[in-house]
DNA sequence: AAGGAAACCAACCGCCGTTCC
DNA sequence: TGGAACGGCGGTTGGTTTCCT
């Protein structure tokens, strides 16, 4: 555990620490305060999630040191809120919290918190992480560059779509070919942020508020939608899954406990200026481009992992061509 | 089976706006 | 009112895990 995660500009500037701790002079040089660093611990994590649960959170510097905790007050926020508080969600990202980040980047960019915002449970640094990890990747296998327009237009109109269309199979494949309520409201959904499904547009249905329905959706039929128990993290030791078994057996107070409902039910409402913007655009992927003919053997509708097969050879070599004659 | 590459993600950083004293 | 402290944000790093050859 005692592991040298000293990063960033403390390394770049050179400085090198031995240990998980640190020491920082005090202002008035009259003692060394030992500030720890790196992963936290079981006894960390229970320290600041008793203490919170006891005093709230507030100043984070002051908590730290009132807490009995070696860490900065930063280190402790960011604990906190990205994996000890109880409404934190933790597990794979679903199709369709895939589906609200593809279209709120687009709309705002890097603005991770604010896209964090309208993904209940889920943090800026998970978000962060997906659009590096997952979207960033494909955009590399296009060999072309994540802001460019070509990539931009290849996720709206071809990514999502198929997303859309996946969250549809899912919808079908679990409730069966009954209309029950979670498919009535997952197409509701999707109709209402304008696709019908793959390379298809539909008109949004706008109430007079200019919202589109506001449906919710109850992303849980998805079998990536687990919730992480039990796992070990990076370094090896076992780790408590913050939610399901720190949090859990802990007894919290009575704050956030309603919350749970509410990531279970991601609100589409905002996402009501997705419609017109699915309109096409300069024609990249009209060009004679059938999805259907793709789709009947396309794992990625078929229900294989959606994450990472958002594009068969097929998609990759055309898509390439696309980018080769409109650099 | 082993080694390398790629992916994942926790945790750090600096910057900057806000709040406090 | 201005400097210090704090909080929030986006960017980055690097250790571990998983995948691929």
């Amino acid at each position: 555990m005692e592991m040298d995660h000293a990063r960033g500009n403390s390394m770049r500037n050179g400085h090198h620490h031995g240990s998980a701790t640190v020491q920082l002079q005090s202002e008035d040089q009259e003692e060394l305060e030992e500030l720890r660093r790196g992963p936290w611990t079981v006894e960390e994590d229970f320290a600041l999630i008793n203490y919170i649960a006891h005093h709230g959170e507030g100043r984070w510097n002051s908590l730290a040191r009132c807490a009995g905790l070696k860490r900065t007050g930063k280190s402790c926020r960011l604990r906190w809120l990205n994996y000890l508080r109880p409404d934190v969600r933790r597990g794979n990202i679903t199709l369709e919290e895939q589906l609200m980040i593809l279209e709120l980047h687009s709309r705002w960019g890097n603005r991770w918190s604010k896209i964090a915002q309208h993904l209940p449970g889920r943090t800026d640094n998970e978000i962060k992480n997906y659009w590096r990890t997952r979207v960033q990747k494909h955009a590399k296998q296009l060999k072309c560059d994540v802001d460019s327009k070509q990539f931009k237009d290849t996720m709206r109109y071809l990514w999502m779509p198929r997303l859309v269309e996946r969250i549809q199979a899912a919808a079908n494949t679990t409730t069966g070919a009954s209309s029950s309520s979670t498919t009535t409201n997952t197409n509701s959904a999707i109709n209402n942020m304008g696709i019908a499904s793959a390379g298809q547009v539909v008109l949004p249905q706008a109430n007079a508020n200019g919202n589109l329905g506001g449906v919710q959706i109850n992303p849980s039929f998805t079998s990536e939608n687990s919730s992480t128990g039990a796992s070990s993290d990076s370094f090896g030791r076992s780790q408590l899954s913050p939610v399901s078994e720190l949090t859990d057996c802990y007894n919290y107070p009575a704050v956030n406990q309603n919350q749970n409902q509410d990531y279970l039910q991601p609100n589409y409402q905002q996402l009501g200026s997705f419609t017109e913007s699915l309109i096409s655009p300069s024609g990249y992927f009209n060009q004679g481009l059938d999805f259907q003919p793709m789709e009947q053997t396309n794992p990625w509708v078929a229900g294989g992992d959606a994450s990472d097969n958002m594009w068969n050879v097929e998609d990759i070599w055309f898509l390439q061509q696309q980018f080769n004659t409109n650099i």
